[in-house]
DNA sequence: CGATCCCGCCACATT
DNA sequence: AATGTGGCGGGATCG
């Protein structure tokens, strides 16, 4: 038959190649009415000679040599299409005759000239990407199909995910209007805050993790998460041509996942994302179970986006190439940064996520997210996760190793953690921006308190808060927190193996005045912070290059905390770290390094939020508690400088060693009881709001405390009252430099502290920053750096951590991340924050679920003295702050 | 052999 | 019921 036709259209075929229709559809919709124009396909060929008729015979019946040609044609056109270069004898056969069949075949089409990638680029080159406002294009997809000689389902792929960025809408059946990319940007804005609320904190983790271990997420750990599923993210009804009309529906998963997709690489601080860690993300919010079957078509589904997000030149196809091998993965390469975007205006309702609503939730939901993040950084985030095995198992295909499945685990908790705190964002309406790069979006309450450890005052007794009060005269702890307590983390030190603590023991925090903060450092996990780091970065939007190169720098930086326990075993991994990072260039190195604060917030200990604070805590030292992180730590303090070392660090963990990860995991839970860092913030006068301690270390106890007792401080993160910034009086602890040193310029020490500066910080606030290392040199400009920052600061901290974070990642080492860390916490401006907007109660069935972090046994310690945690700390916060709940 | 992903069946939604 | 949409996954290709 097709031949038949095929000889008919021959003669015509040229008639129908011309432009004739072309330029029809470009410009409007021809002829045909936005109603749904008859179906010229399918009516059989009645008669061939009309123009339209002819179309249709290509379409339908055309053979495959026709399409191709017709397709080369088109492309050739205005396109040039990067890749296919498609056979450049296609100029020859542009007659489409059908003559030479050979050549066809020969040419024929390989299946690229079939691609959907190609197809899209054809697609979009007939439409002008900034079109004038005044004329609206229509797009017939029946005329497009024809045109583009492919089936009309095809056009649906390109469609579905060009309608999620909004480049087209739907008007009515078979119709769909062309926007352009005139609101492209604030579609991205939009899924940028909204990605960061949802995936921020996952995505960090992940990153970090992912690379070395494969994260697998296998099980669903639904329950949390489900929030995201349905409705599609932005819908943007935008006024435009949107009808809402066609709400309907179900989720269009494509189109939400495309979102998503996405979302992902917004929330990205490499901005490079792999298929199967977004195939995991993705398949879990929406469903729990993952199968293989059902993860091989996620990433079906993924390449068909991501060949037209690469058309539109948004990402691009590359490798990464971990441990284990190579991992397709597709780096953005679209606009970074959005103007104006964090903050937003409180108010945002506390609405939440998703509720799955439909119609109207599409629109909500758009716009809550926004709001959402903006103000709070959460730091927080998995660091507590641990394998829970209890949970269910994971469905997931894959085999491997344990660890994989404590790392999907993680994932799990993680995801519930991002659920949480989306939830009580919501409830909070506070938001945070996480500093770190995850730029989790966690509400305060999430945080978690240090359960076991103690947080401040008692617990600590190890804690070494050598409060250099020679360094820093001013600082002197505030009230309650006896200093005593504090002592010097030696501990930690004592793990390390060199018997140079990295924490520092002596190191003296700084204390300014104003505020009654006081850090207590306990373990820190390095790689979390400098995870987190990046990913504030990365909320920031850094540029992944930025990142690349930085990673290194800061990577070691954290490492030098890194320590923790959980991350330490990452340390095998080094090498592969290492090389991600030499790749640099599209690699996603951040990817790599993952790892570590993957572990390592494990090893915080259950909660995952707890850990996660502990983690950034644990930036500035830490260690002893997790074995691994003493290791660490000395690593790094032995050798800060080495960059690639310490790069190795981070990266390494992913690479290689995961089973000893695992393991070490395992341990590191174990160990968790790190020594207790803390941070402690005091609850002057003006901070009466906020207080915080955070327990580098914590384990995951902290965590779950927090959620319950989020009151007081769970949050690993320094709150600072939004006014408070203004001002920061920055403790440092100029100490560790050394091992930190890592990075090239800048010593830390001093200098670090100086960075922290945070410009603009107001004086009420006391920044702590963790002992060790924090600084970096290079950071210091960080603070400064953020120009944009200044403006914010006060307000937001974690806008301005963020970025100062991002920044001093990029630039600088990890340590700014440390600082950067305890920043975070924000809340928004001002009043906010009391104590009494955290809820506990809420949170602790976050935490209880099984998804969530800790491991398991972690877990079980917390359940088991949850109540008991955070009765303890609940008084700790009392004591320390102001009054409890 | 794993990475890609075309192709089109088929279910569900609309008309 | 016809047609529009689009989920889904077999299996062909590519590299």
């Amino acid at each position: 038959e097709n031949i038949f036709d095929r000889s008919r259209m021959a003669p015509k075929t040229p008639i129908k190649n011309e432009p004739v229709d072309l330029s029809k559809q470009k410009s409007c919709t021809p002829e045909r009415n936005p109603i749904t124009p008859v179906k010229l396909i399918d009516r059989p060929q009645p008669d061939p000679w009309t123009p339209t008729a002819n179309l249709k015979m290509l379409v339908s019946a055309a053979s495959p040599d026709m399409r191709d040609r017709e397709k080369k044609k088109e492309l050739f056109r205005p396109i040039e299409n990067s890749e296919q270069s498609d056979t450049p004898d296609s100029l020859q056969y542009d007659m489409v005759d059908d003559c030479t069949v050979d050549e066809f075949e020969k040419q024929r089409p390989s299946r690229k000239q079939k691609s959907l990638g190609l197809l899209c680029q054809k697609f979009l080159a007939r439409y002008p990407s900034y079109p004038l406002s005044t004329e609206k294009t229509t797009i017939s997809l029946d005329e497009v199909a024809s045109i583009l000689g492919v089936e009309r389902r095809r056009i649906y792929d390109i469609v579905n995910v060009l309608e999620s960025l909004h480049l087209v809408s739907r008007v009515a059946k078979n119709q769909y209007c062309w926007h352009g990319r005139h609101n492209l940007s604030q579609t991205l804005k939009t899924l940028q805050e909204a990605g960061e609320l949802q995936y921020g904190e996952l995505m960090t983790f992940f990153q970090h993790k992912e690379q070395d271990l494969e994260y697998k997420f296998g099980e669903r750990k639904k329950e949390t998460i489900p929030d995201s599923q349905d409705r599609p993210l932005l819908d943007f009804s935008e006024p435009d041509c949107t009808s809402a009309s066609a709400n309907s529906r179900k989720d269009k998963s494509l189109r939400i996942m495309s979102q998503k997709f996405v979302m992902l690489f917004l929330v990205s601080k490499t901005k490079i994302v792999t298929l199967d860690i977004a195939a995991k993300i993705l398949i879990e919010e929406t469903q729990d179970t993952v199968d293989h079957s059902k993860f091989k078509t996620k990433v079906r589904r993924l390449y068909d986006i991501a060949n037209v997000l690469t058309s539109l030149g948004l990402i691009k196809k590359v490798h990464v190439t971990e441990e284990r091998g190579r991992k397709p993965a597709f780096k953005w390469i679209g606009p970074v940064e959005f103007p104006g975007k964090t903050d937003e205006p409180r108010g945002h309702s506390p609405t939440s996520d998703p509720p799955p609503g439909t119609q109207r939730g599409a629109c909500a939901p758009y716009q809550i997210c926004a709001t959402g993040k903006q103000r709070f950084t959460r730091h927080a985030s998995f660091n507590g996760a641990q394998p829970c095995e209890g949970t269910r198992r994971k469905v997931s295909s894959e085999p491997n190793s344990p660890r994989q499945k404590r790392q999907d685990e993680y994932c799990s908790k993680m995801i519930n953690l991002a659920a949480v705190c989306r939830q009580k964002i919501e409830e909070d309406k506070t938001i945070f921006n996480s500093a770190r790069k995850p730029s989790v979006t966690s509400p305060l309450s999430l945080l978690p308190v240090p359960g076991d450890s103690d947080f401040c005052v008692n617990a600590l007794p190890q804690a070494v808060f050598p409060v250099v009060q020679a360094d820093v005269p001013n600082l002197s702890l505030p009230n309650g927190v006896s200093r005593q307590a504090l002592h010097p983390c030696t501990p930690a030190a004592s793990k390390t193996e060199n018997g140079k603590p990295t924490l520092l023991p002596n190191q003296p925090f700084l204390c300014l005045p104003s505020s009654s903060l006081f850090m207590l450092c306990g373990g820190l996990q390095e790689n979390n912070l400098r995870e987190t780091l990046p990913t504030t970065g990365d909320v920031g939007n850094r540029s992944a290059e930025a990142q690349a190169a930085v990673p290194p720098a800061a990577c070691q930086k954290r490492s030098s905390h890194k320590c923790a326990s959980p991350s330490a075993p990452v340390d095998d991994e080094e090498p592969a770290a290492k090389k991600q990072t030499m790749e640099q260039s599209d690699v996603p190195l951040s990817l790599v390094v993952p790892k570590k604060p993957f572990e390592s917030p494990k090893a915080e200990s259950t909660p995952g939020s707890g850990c996660t604070s502990a983690e950034h805590l644990e930036a500035f030292h830490l260690d002893h508690a997790s074995p691994s992180a003493p290791e660490a730590a000395h690593k790094e303090s032995t050798k800060p400088l080495d960059s690639q070392e310490q790069e190795k660090w981070s990266q390494n963990k992913d690479p290689d060693e995961p089973s000893p990860g695992k393991e070490h995991i395992s341990k590191e839970n174990a160990h968790q009881p790190f020594l207790p860092q803390y941070l402690f913030v005091q609850p002057t006068a003006g901070l009466s709001s906020f207080n915080f301690l955070f327990s580098a270390n914590q384990a995951p106890g902290a965590v779950s405390l927090a959620a319950s007792q989020l009151p007081s401080l769970s949050v690993p993160c320094v709150v600072v009252p939004s006014a408070a910034l203004a001002s920061f009086p920055l403790v440092c602890s100029p100490t560790i430099t050394g091992p930190l040193s890592p990075v090239p310029d800048g010593s830390f020490s001093a200098a670090t502290s100086m960075n922290f500066s945070m410009s603009g910080l107001a004086s009420t606030t006391p920044v702590f920053i963790g002992t060790t290392a924090v600084v970096t040199p290079k950071v210091s400009p960080v603070p400064s750096v953020d120009p944009q920052q200044p403006a914010h600061p006060t307000l937001h901290l974690s806008p301005v951590l963020a970025r100062s974070c991002g920044a001093v990642k990029l630039d600088s080492p990890v340590c700014m991340g440390h600082p950067v860390t305890l920043l975070k916490l924000q809340q928004p401006s001002s009043a906010p924050l009391t104590p009494k907007s955290i809820r506990p109660a809420h949170h602790e069935a976050f935490f209880k679920t099984p998804g969530s972090l800790g491991d398991p046994v972690a877990w079980k310690r917390n359940e088991g003295n949850q109540t008991r945690n955070a009765s303890s700390v609940q008084r700790r916060l009392e004591i320390s702050s102001t009054s409890p709940d």
